[in-house]
DNA sequence: TCATCGTTTAGACTGTTGTCAAACCATCGT
DNA sequence: ACGATGGTTTGACAACAGTCTAAACGATGA
């Protein structure tokens, strides 16, 4: 015989099975997180929080929290405002919502 | 004066604000993956599929497929069940909804 | 101008994760 | 009992992600 096709084969791709959305994969990632879910969380529980705000409830680095709000931001769960010296975080409903509605499909 | 205090510092863990439950965290953790999404997608799209079909659906090795299916199965989301030579995986839908449930909290 | 609040970048460290190959276990036919 | 086939476990590895420090930068208000 010519080969014993050793104990695993991967096989070749076929069509893709209904491939999920891109923003829920984003979004899903975006969870993944233990702190960074616990950010949003505290977010979306006043709607809209300020970072120093965030920065006295969580043990993180002004670095770590900018890293993290950029992520939920780009995902689209957050949004960003200045008010004065201060820059508020506020939670995106529809955008999870609609997370949400994408995930019941399945 | 002492010193600058550096331009940030981290500052000290207050009380958790609202945690959430393991399950939610590790659920989320097992849907981060796009593979392993696309995997549970095809499981629960027939409510139950052989791991043959999965190997067939997905350029994986066997493997890799047992470790995302173990994830799954080890948050709650699929079980496995031997049909005789084979193995099947349904999909969990009341964790699923339970899972959507808790999201919709936040 | 200076102090404050936040962002960004870069570098480094650490832990986790997706993946594979190979060895292993389980089941069925013959 | 033996071999073939379907899945699992193990060990290893490369890539990534979260976090920090440190320093520079930007924006705002006093």
């Amino acid at each position: 015989m010519s080969k014993p096709s050793g104990p695993t084969t991967p096989r070749k791709a076929k069509g893709p099975t209904a491939r999920p959305k891109r923003e829920v994969l984003t979004i899903s990632r975006a969870l993944s997180d233990p702190r960074r879910f616990e950010i949003l969380q505290h977010i979306a529980a006043k709607s809209c929080a300020a970072c120093s705000d965030l920065r006295g409830a969580f043990p993180i680095t002004a670095a770590t929290l900018s890293h993290h709000l950029k992520e939920l931001e780009s995902c689209g769960l957050i949004e960003t405002s200045r008010r004065g010296k201060f820059v508020d975080t506020t939670f995106c409903r529809p955008a999870w919502e609609a997370y949400l509605k994408e995930l019941k499909k399945i």
